[in-house]
DNA sequence: AAGACGAAAGTGGTTGA
DNA sequence: TCAACAACTTTCGTCTT
């Protein structure tokens, strides 16, 4: 399965079309320095994706809420009231109340007074709004939880922010689902720094033992011919390039999406579609000149004449 | 004016002694 | 542990469309 997303990267101003854009992060907003238009504000709705409104949306209501990985306790806690009453709302006994005082400390002790449950708690806030802001199916969340809970046992997160590991795990959870995002990408996304996400991510594999296969160009070619809004004539043929390339191993020690962007800079051009270096540079996060340094050895190794489609 | 080009210097990770 | 190395980035002046 293709995980696909319709929706661009902003990389210029719809109003004015300039590329000085400035992101606030207190603000979480894409804004245009030139006109200051906000391109982009980053609600985040986690609410529920139906309503129940009477008695013809029954079916549509579940009963409890769901056990969920991406809460601390799973979702299944009961807390002790903290007031000192019983249900109808008398006081309570002395003997009565100092054993409830007990009994709350110790449920408090048991649960988030335990600063590795108070880690878990923030982090699982923290990854479920991550993963909205990357679109990623809770399957793939669900994942990066496990692993982050992993990270935590092993000591991991000590010295390094809760954030960013949290951005590693989910990473990582995609990477083995097969459906690989580039640092780059996440790293806009979550508003963190590229270097810092990486060596967090290789730090967090290293220590979990977690391996994951070699990344491969065509992982990449249908993300970036969807956001750049090339239709599957040119997301086949760039797949197909890259096939032949394999065989001639012209792909080994390259990266995958500077790959990924030549391949469908060439053909692109090719099916008459052509994109600017600058917009392919923009959603596969190489620079314009690894696309260039890329596209020329392969259009000679593959024998393409790129003057004819120009 | 926008896009493409390529030289040159810098960065961070990998590798092998 | 350190230096050499390859891939990639940044920056920038120049050429092309």
């Amino acid at each position: 399965m293709n995980i696909m997303e319709d929706e661009r990267r902003i990389v210029k101003c719809t109003e004015c079309g300039s590329r000085d854009l400035e992101t606030d992060n207190t603000r979480g907003e894409v804004v245009c320095n030139s006109c200051g238009l906000v391109l982009e504000e980053n609600v985040i709705d986690q609410g529920a994706e139906w309503n129940v409104y009477g008695p013809e949306d029954e079916g549509k209501a579940r009963t409890g809420a769901p056990t969920n990985l991406l809460l601390h306790d799973k979702g299944l806690s009961t807390d002790i009231d903290w007031q000192n009453k019983d249900y109808s709302g008398k006081a309570l006994s002395s003997a009565t109340r100092s054993q409830l005082h007990r009994m709350r400390k110790w449920q408090s002790r048991a649960r988030s007074s335990n600063s590795r449950e108070r880690n878990l708690q923030n982090a699982m806030q923290e990854m479920a709004a991550m993963g909205a802001r990357l679109e990623l199916p809770k399957s793939i969340q669900s994942e990066a939880a496990l692993i982050y809970r992993r990270a935590l046992e092993a000591n991991i997160i000590r010295g390094r922010s809760i954030p960013g590991v949290a951005a590693a795990c989910l990473y990582i959870s995609c990477e083995l689902a097969g459906v690989p995002r580039p640092i780059s990408d996440v790293s806009y996304r979550l508003r963190m720094g590229k270097k810092e996400l990486g060596r967090t991510i290789r730090q967090v594999k290293l220590k979990l033992r977690i391996r994951t296969a070699p990344k491969e160009a065509s992982q990449f070619i249908g993300q970036f011919c969807s956001k750049l809004g090339l239709n599957s004539e040119i997301e086949n043929s760039a797949v197909e390039m890259f096939n032949e390339i394999k065989v001639m191993e012209l792909d080994s020690g390259r990266g995958p999406t500077g790959l990924a962007a030549a391949l469908i800079y060439i053909s692109a051009m090719k099916g008459g579609q052509r994109r600017t270096q600058r917009d392919i540079a923009d959603v596969s996060g190489v620079t314009e000149v690894t696309i260039r340094n890329r596209y020329k050895e392969l259009a000679s190794a593959l024998k393409i004449n790129m003057e004819e489609y120009m």
